[in-house]
RNA sequence: GCCGGGAUGGCGGAAUUGGUAGACGCGCUGGACUCAAAAUCCAGUAUUCGCAAGGAUGUGGGGGUUCGAUUCCCCCUCCCGGCACCA
């Protein structure tokens, strides 16, 4: 045995153990009860960063911890391998975006290999290969048949000098990151999935998911956002003696007795048919029109608004209304026209009273009072009654509400109706790197899907990026091709998918590692659902939402088998879910004359702070130069603010990195990272090993039976805790009960008794899961046969708390005067209360309080404490 | 702007869910060992008044409920995540 730690020494070798076992090799009929643990994939940027780290330690601790709980663990991972940042590599380094990404897929699982990491890495999954993407394809064409994919047109960022659409994250202020040129909205055709199809399920399947977060759940919920509301129409003459209606929907019908105007998107028909002989409202929609896509853009941008000249006919009271068109009236939301109630939204109101438009209460609730000049607060709750509203007057919300809508309904100008926030999904990316969109362009046939045998369409992966334009629309040998149903000449599409796509459903891949007769087979039924996923919190909506919606498609087609739809356990993809706290880091960058930011890695950086620690200035240390410092955010290759955990790994060893990482905060907490620190873990290490050399050189002992007790006392305690820690997934504290019980085990003088084995058997099967290297190198050199575990500690079972050792004749409980601790008191376990009463009255602390005069009352909380008021 | 979350010593964090605030660790201070340093070990370490015993204050800010509040309620500030083409 060696006589001081050396992590590289002992990381190898159980890595080449775990190796030679196939330790990890999860079996597909196994009788032990099964567990899927699944850490979300990362996408290979080029190297690990810190938020990886602690991902899929956290998904490890699980792993192993289930292992040992006698579970047969399946724990895969594999690559997001297609997306932006590989364009933009390929731009910058002239490299095909394949080779890119193919060789930090290289690097990277190198680097999670010497995490020491319980992987199966026989079922690795790589989005971007033809074998993965070709079932995407597949079920691209299944669910367009059945008309769950449509087609239809939508805004896009367009970058007029490049030529090229934008992702939100290209639009820097309004400008093309690369050209600098004003960004524009462009409407154009893009495939969508019919989310909205399954809006209800999406939200009512939420109630099931106990082990989700509440947090997640609510945010889905309001993303989802169901509503109850109502379609109003308004009328408008259309010319030529024609009557025309403009549809707003409202989830405030109550009000409509208060709606003084309504106000129209920029790209309404109305707006457009408006603007054809009014050249002021024509160039006031071409601005509207400027700017990027994003909703926190438009949402936070100054409300504009103008005249459009023409009226609609209130439905009810018969009144002329002007027709507005207005900036934050999005064409993608509901009918793309609202109408304005100005004394009871905020939003309206504040446009009102900036283009002096008409404000009349409509809504009163008891004790305020209405002001036209300054916007209160009291309209959203509900709790008011109609004003001003003719026969409505009196009438609360739902009374008023009922009977506005019936009054619509016998007109033909409105019904109730629910509405959902969720938008459908548009999945169309004028990108290269994508997996291509399984279809066929005919003039005569139309959209025709690729047929089965003609899949995969294969991206071709030897190209040249430009950053104009798509690059598979300049590929003539991609796109020509011939109708598979007519046979004439044909244009393949050309766009690719959302990446989000392929992360939608690789979690049911990982089941089927090498299926080749669909996305899965009958294994996939053994392992799903998910027992335990893992993954940042950034991924509440987005990829969550996609995911189960994926689950339920591939339930409704029979991906799962052709009885799926009535199998509950494929209603939903993920059984428990933790959501990961960010590592954020601070950023760095510089400007050049244009303004462009050139963002530098915080490791570049020194950092100069005051004396209460606060940064109050930066230089980069090339130059020593000052550098602007910019928010702490999470760690991202757009804002290079990442940090690479090599380091540590090859300094300290990859326990440490494990055990620091999981140490530093609790896994749903966000954690700023800062590696002051990492060598107080590195020393825990050095001081477990040492004990254990300690342990087996032993001879003899000193120890009395009173200082066994107390420290089988004090370890089956502080295990207890741990265990119900392990449970809420709060490794840190288990991190800390390690550390308690070394420290308890290092008071003793002899190190020869079997106590001082069980005690050192529960710290390396505590330290198991989060430092497995060690664990198993200490597990190997001490004899554990005796106290009957076999001699590897992956067999071991997770260490069970001995009731008999918690037992104690005597407690402590405190004393407090007023509810403010004045002493302590050790009792009898068993002490009545009549005596503790008596006692914590003769307390002298209590006695000197008291002065001489008589307690109001004594509280006991048994086994805690005594409060005397006084 | 909207939705969700967070704030506790110099730092990361703990607190059995209303009952000893600061466990465990980092850092710092002092000591032991050493020619010296590193490493290691021992002791101390919220602030403040006090020689001490002991007292007062203290969980982002303001109010409230309670014998007792980091924990529950109301209001506010700041920070972080998401907002549908970053993943």
């Amino acid at each position: 045995m060696q006589q001081s730690y050396n992590p590289k020494e002992i990381e190898n070798a159980a890595q080449q153990h775990w190796d030679q076992r196939q330790a990890f090799r999860a079996s597909d009929t196994s009788d032990k009860p099964k567990y899927y643990c699944l850490s979300m994939f990362p996408y290979p940027s080029g190297k690990l960063h810190m938020g990886h780290v602690r991902n899929y330690t956290i998904g490890d601790v699980l792993a192993r911890y289930h292992r040992m709980k006698g579970f047969n663990v399946m724990q895969p991972m594999g690559w997001d391998a297609f997306g932006l940042p590989a364009e933009n590599a390929a731009m910058a380094n002239n490299v095909p975006p394949a080779k890119w990404t193919y060789s930090n897929i290289d690097y990277m699982r190198k680097q999670l290999q010497s995490l020491g990491l319980a992987i199966d890495w026989s079922r690795e999954v790589t989005t971007c290969t033809p074998e993965y993407y070709r079932w995407e394809q597949w079920l691209f064409t299944r669910l367009f048949e059945s008309g769950l994919i449509y087609k239809k047109t939508s805004s896009v960022n367009w970058d007029p000098v490049d030529n090229t659409v934008l992702a939100n994250e290209q639009v820097i202020d309004g400008r093309g990151w690369r050209s600098g040129a004003l960004v524009e909205k462009r409407e154009i055709p893009m495939y969508f999935f019919r989310i909205t199809q399954y809006a209800d399920e999406l939200l009512s399947d939420l109630d099931k998911l106990d082990g989700w977060p509440e947090q997640v759940k609510t945010m889905q919920r309001n993303w989802i956002g169901k509503s109850y509301g109502c379609d109003i129409e308004f009328p408008y003459d259309a010319g030529i003696g024609k009557t025309a209606t403009l549809k707003v929907y409202t989830t405030r019908p109550d009000t409509l007795m208060g709606a003084t105007y309504v106000a129209v998107a920029a790209e309404h028909p109305l707006a457009t048919q408006a603007a054809a002989d009014n050249s002021a409202l024509a160039d006031f929609i071409a601005e509207c029109k400027r700017g990027g896509t994003a909703e926190a853009v438009m949402a936070t941008m100054e409300k504009k608004g103008m005249n459009t000249g023409l009226f609609v006919i209130h439905p009810l009271n018969g009144e002329r209304m002007p027709v507005w068109v207005a900036n934050y009236v999005l064409m993608g939301y509901g009918e793309g026209a609202v109408m304005a109630v100005p004394a009871h939204d905020e939003r309206d109101f504040e446009f009102a009273r900036k283009y002096k438009l008409t404000i009349r209460q409509s809504i009163a609730v008891k004790d305020k009072s209405f002001s036209n000049t300054a916007w209160q607060d009291w309209y959203a709750n509900k709790d008011g009654v109609c004003v001003n509203s003719a026969k409505y007057d009196g009438l609360s919300f739902q009374p008023a509400f009922d009977a506005i809508a019936g009054d619509l309904a016998a007109k033909k100008l409105g019904e109730k109706k629910v509405q959902f926030r969720l938008r459908d999904w548009g999945i169309s990316r004028q990108r290269y790197w994508g997996c291509p969109i399984p279809i066929i362009h005919c003039a005569s046939c139309g959209d025709v899907p690729v047929p089965d045998e003609q899949l995969p369409v294969v991206l071709p992966e030897d190209v040249t990026i430009t950053g104009a334009g798509s690059p598979l629309a300049k590929m003539r040998e991609f796109y020509e091709c011939v109708c598979p149903k007519c046979g004439g000449k044909a244009k393949r599409e050309t766009d690719t998918m959302d990446t989000f796509v392929e992360s939608s459903w690789y979690y049911a891949r990982y089941a089927s590692p090498g299926c080749t007769t669909g996305l899965v087979d009958e294994r996939a039924r053994h392992w799903l659902p998910v027992d335990q996923y893992i993954g940042g919190i950034e991924h509440a909506i987005l990829h969550l939402l996609y995911a189960r919606f994926f689950n339920k498609l591939m339930r409704d087609v029979g991906v799962f088998g052709p009885d799926a739809a009535s199998v509950k356990t494929f209603d939903e993809p993920f059984t428990n879910l933790l959501t990961q706290g960010m590592v954020i880091a601070p950023t760095f960058y510089r400007e050049d004359t244009s303004g462009k930011k050139f963002w530098l890695n915080p490791a570049d950086v020194d950092v100069t702070a005051d004396a209460k620690g606060r940064p109050t200035g930066a230089t980069l240390r090339a130059d020593g130069k000052p550098v602007i410092i910019g928010g702490t955010e999470k760690m991202s290759k757009s804002k290079n603010n990442g940090v690479d955990p090599q380091g540590i790994i090859d300094q300290y060893g990859a326990d440490t990195a494990r055990l620091f990482m999981m140490f530093a905060a609790p896994p749903d907490q966000q954690l700023e990272w800062n590696d002051a620190g990492v060598e107080g873990a590195s020393r825990f290490l050095k001081r477990v090993w040492n004990f254990g050399v300690r342990v087996k050189n032993a001879e003899g002992s000193a120890n009395t039976p009173d200082l066994q007790k107390r420290t089988r006392l004090e370890i089956h305690t502080v295990l207890k805790q741990a265990n119900a820690d392990m449970d809420k997934h709060q490794f840190n504290t288990v991190v800390s009960a390690a550390m308690k019980i070394l420290n308890a085990l290092d008071r003793l003088a002899g190190t020869k008794e079997e106590f001082v084995h069980e005690g050192l058997s529960i710290l390396l099967r505590l330290l198991a899961p989060i430092t497995p290297h060690i664990s198993q190198a200490l597990w190997k050199e001490l004899d554990f046969k005796k106290l009957g575990y076999s001699d590897d500690i992956l067999d071991a079972p997770w260490p069970q708390v001995d009731e008999s050792a918690l037992v104690q004749d005597e407690i402590e409980l405190m004393i407090q005067v007023n509810g403010k601790l004045r002493g302590n008191l050790l009792v009898a376990k068993d002490t009545d209360k009549v005596k503790l009463e008596q006692l914590a009255l003769a307390h002298e602390a209590v006695q000197k309080l008291l002065a001489g005069g008589v307690a109001k009352k004594v509280i006991i909380v048994p086994g805690r404490l005594i409060n005397v008021v006084i």
